[in-house]
Parts: C-alpha cells; structure tokens; sequence
DNA sequence: ATCGTTGCTGTAACCGGTTTCATGTGTCAA
DNA sequence: TTGACACATGAAACCGGTTACAGCAACGAT
C-alpha cells in the first residue's frame, strides 16, 4: 500500500519488472501488440494499468524526432477572418494527427519572432504565418532551424516563403469596379492602420487612381467605422458609395448609417471584404468580397503535413476570391 | 565542404567535439553560461553558429519533465465567445512562459475525449476544457494521467474540477427579470440547440415557472433566429420581448426585425446574453448580459499556470455576469 | 539426427539532452 | 610551503522511451 502511491509516474522499467519480462517487451506491447504473446501481452498490460502507466511524450519523439505539433501565428482571434480560418485549420491538421499550438502577434513581426521563437522550443514541426511582414530576426530562425513554413493571408508566388492565400489587391480592385460599374462617382474608402497591416495596404494599393477617391483611416473597430461615416458627413457629404476594405468596418458603417436614418442602398452603398458571417445576415445584407478562409485553413493544413510527413515542398496557392452582390449596394 | 551540409542535425556532442570540449560544458553555455570562462563560451558559441545547432525540445523536456504546452478544449472558434476567451488565454499564458494548443470538440464529448488523448499524447502538462458535460472515458484519462484539468465556461464549486466561469443560470434570469421589470408579460426565448449544449441548458433552466413563456429552439445561428422570429409571428404574435439566450441569436433576430419593418424597442424589446463586440455597436444596440470571456481567460491562465508551475490546486471562481443595459429594450 | 525456418523474447546500444560527482588548476591565508 | 577553497571542466550516469541484434525454443523438411 505505502509502495503503490510512489510520488513518481511508473516508467517502462517500472513495468517491465512488475510483469517480469524486458522494457523491449513492454514498448512492443505498446507498440506492435501482433509480435507479442497474448499471454504475455496480457500481463503486461495488467502491469500497465496496475501502475497506471503512460507513455512519455518526450521519450517518445526523441526516438521518432517527430512532436505532431505545429504553430500557427496570427495577429488576433478578434477578427472572425482569422477564427474561422484556424478553426478549418485546426479540424484539417488533427484528421492528419497534428495539433495546432496557436500564438498571437498584435500584427508585431517582433512577438511574431519571439513567439515563434518559442514554438521552436516546444518542439514545433512547422510554422504557419500571416501578413507579409516578417523581421529579419525571423527569417534568420527559420533558416538557421530549417523550419518548414507557410504563409497565409495573401499571395505571392515569389514570397521567400510557400504562400496559401488569396490577391488582397485584386480583391480590393473587384470591389471598386463593382461600384464604378453601379454608377458611384464619388467613394469613399474606410480602411484600417496601415502600419503594421500589411493586407490592409495591399488592399489599398489597389485602389490609386481610378477615380474620385477619399480614403479614411480608422481603427479596425465598430467604433472605428462609426467614427469614420462622422468624418465622412462632415468633410465629403457628395458621397455616394463606402469601399470598406474590411467587413468589420462594413457592418460598424452599417450600424452607424442606421443610427442616422441614411438609407442603404438608397442614399449610400456600402461594399465590404471578408465575408464575415454577420455580413450576410445583417440588414440590409452586406454586398463583399468573400475571403475562403476555410478553404484557405484546410489547404494550409493539407500542404503542411505534406511537408512535415512526406518532406513535400508547398507550390503557392493561390485561392479565388468571389464579389457576393448582396441588398447594401 | 561536402562534410559541411551533413543531411542531420547538428547535436551536444557535435558541438563538443567541434568546439574541443566536452558536451557538459556545451550544456553549460547553453543554460547557465556564468559558469563558463569566457573564451570558451566564445568558442563553443562559435561551434553552435558554425553547425546551426538547435537544442532538441523532446530531450529537453526528457530530463526536466516538462513541456510548457497546455491544450484547451472549446466547441468551436466560430462564436466570438470562445475566440475572445482563447485570445486572452494564450496571452496570458504566453506571459507565464506556456504555449497553448487549441482543439474544436464541436461539442461532442467523444470528440473531447479523443482530442484530450491527442493532447496528452504530445505531452500537455493541463487541460482546459468548456463546459459541464464530459464522456466517462475523459474522467478515466484525467485520472489515469493525473492531468491538472479546469472547466470553463460555468460555475459548480462541487464540480469534479475546478470551475472557473459564470453562473449561467443566473445569467438569464437576470436578463428575465429585468424583462418583467419592464413589464413584460409575454415574452419569447430564443435559445439554441439544448442537447450536447449544457450551458444553453442551464440558461433555460432559471426561466421555467416565472409567467408566460413562449420557447423556440433553432440553430445558434443568424439564420436559426431569423427562423425562430418568422416561427414567433406565426404562432405567437402577442410577444412584447425576445430573450435570446446568446447574442448570436439577439443579432439574427435584430437583422430579421429590421427586415420586417418591427421597431425595437417600441414594437418588440430584445435582449441577449454574451456581449459580443457587435451587440454594443448594433442599432440599436443590444442590452445583453456580459460575460466575461477576457477576465475567464486571465484567470484560467493564472490558475493552469499556478498548478502546473508550483502544484497550487485552483479554488473554483465565479465571474461575475452584469445587465449591460442598451437600446433594444 | 540435422538443418533451416519462424516466432517470441531479452540485452544493450541509442536518441539528445541534463546533472552529479570527481578532478585539476589557481589563489590566498596561515 | 602547505592546506583550504573557489572555480572551470570532464567523465559518466541518467531521463524514458525505441530498436538492432542475438538467443532460444518449437517446428517441419530432409
């Protein structure tokens, strides 16, 4: 009784005694049950659950030189664009066996290389990463580790790493034509921090020169976009139509130009990117452009354990991107 | 040259021979490099950079028993609710030096079960998980692996673990009674599937016997609500107020009002419970219950980190839950 | 009776680190 | 000159598994 509650967590030794035959006996029930005795198999397992055995993960990869683990880096869970994409991602990666150890960034390449600094530690087999923005402090990790990496968000096929993602600037641009082709003269675009937001200015970049265009920076906040349609009225009230380059500022608009009784579409158009759930069902229905996060999740998923299981590297993906005409515009 | 790109990766005792010392001193600059003369250190460091060496995390881990990974279980990352506590959890976490992998149970506890095996099976050194309801085969594995487990999401101070969360139950009553304290005599309750869903169950329970109630069960989707409302017109046109047991459903039912002309909240009142971003930002916004998903990730990270790091066995908390009152009603 | 299989099991090396303990060297006080 | 002691370093055990290899018994074929 006093030597059945030792402190400690019974090792393969520890069973192999307990049931009388050798550790390599033991790891083979564990193991490869066919190339054992039933009998013994038996005891041994009697001994397993005796001492409530259980295998060492650690020991375990040491020998395989394999975790299961990979990372993924995002700059928040705030924004539904990026749960949903490690949702997808996270159910993908685990029908392959692997589990997702997540890590957020605030959009800052310098906890982005910190944190993956610490996946590395724990024993990360690859690293997924979003945004193109990276610190040379990073790429120096990656390289000096060899760690296999993708990054999402966006498409590159030159990018110094496998890209899976769609072409922010196309996207933004399908946007624009969209309303040009409506008619609008004179558009507004609501966009968020530049800075540290990569997505955001490629978005942006598409825009330039086609056209009458005012551009607002806000937070990428409900608040944000109501402070945003505020400014709006008071500077540019000729216009007709809000580009929003993120559908967060899409619905925030939307609830802003309720609280005025503007009609949509009537007296303004509103056009998002994302495709966020809410767009859909908000009222009116938000016209964007759907983002496949899910498919950008499950893709990411299928390349990555490609290459951790098969040593098969990515070719950059680029997924499409589709204007859903909705009642907003 | 051609012995330079050797296909392995450099390991201590390379290091050693390379450097022209032995493998504990190679360990010393690595972890305790004060006991290191200088010129020493310089020369193995310069071994480390000239063969890329990474320490192993299985080997590390091997001797010190830990791993720094804690796996959480949640049902999915799609309601705001879950991504928001799982942001500020692993933020937190990551201030306590710990990683934190995530696993979808999709509510099932067959898959909770099995994910829990995966995690335990990479070496988590605590689980978190959502939720009252658990398959006996967790309990066994808990049990069995002696697993630091805490349960999120409700309050039961007898629960099998600690609980850190609110009280649910509480939660809608308190949106009731403020309800009837509007003078509210028929009201309408929107709530989500209550199989494989304990929380929804236990909002349901505090509301049977106080007046007229009139239930629907839909999806806990936009779409559910907008169904539900559509169901509500038909069978029970009375209805003065919709208590919606998540601010999912409060959303979806918003949309659909305002899609039918219904003025809120002078046709029909409406409250919800979660406090999603978007409720407070809705129009009009929607009065709801807060519960405090970035507090129950603090805590929850404080508390995995406590037991894990010096084997304090958390006290059960109860977060608090407030009315957040705002236009809708 | 002998040899070649096949099947089960044990010994011991090994994975890549950490850590204990012993050893050698230099410094300082007696 | 010698003993005490701090300091830097190395040899080897150790963590808890996996696995190559060897040994041995039972079997059928020659």
């Amino acid at each position: 009784m006093a030597s059945k509650n030792s402190r400690k967590r019974a090792n393969l030794r520890d069973v192999a005694s307990a049931s009388g035959v050798s550790v390599a006996t033991v790891s083979r029930v564990l193991n490869t049950p066919d190339l054992v005795t039933a009998s013994t198999r038996q005891a041994v397992q009697a001994a397993i659950d005796a001492l409530h055995f259980v295998p060492s993960a650690a020991a375990r990869s040491i020998n395989s030189g394999r975790t299961h683990v990979v990372g993924a880096l995002v700059p928040t869970l705030d924004n539904a664009i990026f749960s949903s994409f490690l949702g997808a991602l996270e159910s993908r990666l685990g029908a392959h066996g692997l589990s997702l150890v997540i890590a957020t960034t605030d959009g800052d390449p310098d906890v982005e290389t910190q944190k993956a600094q610490r996946l590395v530690n724990i024993g990360a087999e690859a690293l997924i990463v979003s945004g193109v923005t990276r610190s040379p402090e990073f790429d120096r990790l990656v390289a000096l580790t060899r760690m296999p990496t993708v990054a999402t968000s966006f498409f590159d096929a030159d990018y110094r790493y496998p890209t899976i993602g769609y072409d922010n600037t196309a996207a933004s641009r399908k946007a624009l034509e969209f309303l040009i082709s409506k008619n609008h003269q004179h558009i507004a675009v609501f966009h968020g921090p530049i800075e540290r937001h990569d997505r955001m200015r490629a978005r942006l970049s598409g825009l330039h020169g086609q056209g009458e265009l005012h551009n607002f920076e806000t937070d990428l906040t409900f608040e944000g976009a109501a402070k945003a349609v505020y400014e709006l009225f008071q500077s540019a009230p000729h216009i007709t139509a809000i580009l929003c380059l993120s559908d967060v500022l899409a619905l925030g608009a939307l609830f802003e130009l309720h609280r005025r009784n503007v009609r949509i579409p009537d007296e303004m158009s509103l056009i998002g990117i994302d495709d966020l759930p809410s767009s859909a069902s908000a009222f009116p229905s938000i016209t964007t452009i759907q983002l496949p996060a899910v498919e950008m999740g499950i893709r990411t998923a299928d390349a990555v354990f490609e290459w951790v299981e098969h040593q098969v590297l990515p070719e950059p993906y680029l997924i499409d991107t589709f204007l859903i005409i909705r009642q907003s515009t």
